[in-house]
DNA sequence: CTCCGTCAAGGTTAG
DNA sequence: CTAACCTTGACGGAG
């Protein structure tokens, strides 16, 4: 079981998405931001292995419009030796590595417009985990889309934009159950059409479900990772902020629901993503309780 | 230096 | 039909 938690770390005084304004766009611009945001990512690595951390999800930004077509900068031949010797890092470590491109990433859309943009967004944010030298086991995690008011018609017109998308995002692409839309049962339906995995939410599934219990959930989601070429399920974890709108996420991990949480694996294996404001202090604070209960090992690497 | 409006991109829902 | 929200930081012009 590894734990990790999304793209900022706010214990280090770097960050790996720094970028600029379009209007101010140039190639040296792109060459400096790549050149620093490489930089901190590997510090971020290191911090995350110094406490036990081995699971993190990349920013999308990395490269300043990365899938624009503004953007001609040769970055993937240009910091190719950094983006290997993060990739040598991270197997080194046994890290595990995700991307979670964001909203405008709609892969049903009926526009034919956002739906290639869409593709090359993943083949941008695909192509750093080729460049890392990582296996199929990275993730690109993305949900199903919009409604468009035909939920059928929405889950097949992602089925077969899914079937024509280049190999390499395929091999790579993963569904999120999402809080209001698309559910676990919406996402294991695309599952029996192309085989792809569903990354399991398990806040989203309590905000949207048709009462599978929530480790029926985790067991159903779980099994549409093959071992081999997908790796052990992939999750996001969060609870509810109390007093807030139902799906605001909790600002700091709730050790109490956490622990509760826990008891649904029956000793499934995952690798969990802390979806909490606060970053790697919950996700810290989950390795303890974790630790406590003896599912992940004791000794972190870099403290000897 | 600090403040704060604004920033590539989509879609849903409330009003 | 239009505006707010999601979620969030940080860029960069203004003062």
């Amino acid at each position: 079981m590894k734990i990790g938690y999304p793209c900022v770390n706010e214990s280090l005084d770097c960050t790996s998405g720094a970028t600029f304004r379009l209007a101010s766009y140039s190639d040296e611009r792109v060459e400096l931001a790549v050149a620093a945001n490489l930089q901190c990512l590997q510090r971020i690595l290191e911090y995350n292995v110094t406490n036990g951390l081995r699971f993190f999800r990349i920013g999308s930004s990395i490269v300043p419009f990365g899938s624009h077509p503004i953007n001609t900068f040769p970055w993937q031949t240009r910091f190719a030796a950094e983006f290997q010797a993060i990739g040598d890092y991270v197997k080194a470590q046994q890290m595990r590595i995700s991307f979670h491109p964001d909203q405008f990433v709609v892969l049903n859309s009926p526009s034919t417009d956002i739906v290639q943009r869409s593709i090359a967004e993943l083949v941008y944010q695909g192509s750093m985990l080729d460049l890392m030298g990582l296996d199929s086991t990275a993730k690109l995690q993305i949900h199903v889309g919009g409604l468009y008011g035909d939920r059928d018609l929405a889950i097949s017109r992602f089925i077969a934009t899914y079937q024509e998308l280049p190999e390499a995002v395929r091999r790579r692409l993963v569904i999120e159950n999402d809080d209001r839309l698309f559910s676990l049962r919406d996402c294991l339906r695309v599952h029996e059409a192309v085989g792809i995995p569903i990354l399991f939410d398990n806040f989203h599934h309590e905000c949207l479900n048709h009462g599978e219990p929530m480790a029926e959930a985790l067991r159903l989601a779980a099994g549409t990772w093959h071992p081999e070429r997908d790796g052990v399920l992939m999750m996001d974890y969060s609870s509810q902020q109390l007093g807030e709108r139902k799906g605001k996420h909790t600002s700091t991990l709730e050790e109490d629901l956490f622990r509760e949480f826990l008891t649904h694996l029956h000793g499934l294996d995952v690798d969990i993503m802390l979806e909490i404001k606060d970053k790697e202090a919950s996700a810290c604070r989950a390795v303890s309780v974790l630790r406590e209960l003896q599912l992940v090992a004791a000794e972190t690497t870099a403290l000897s």
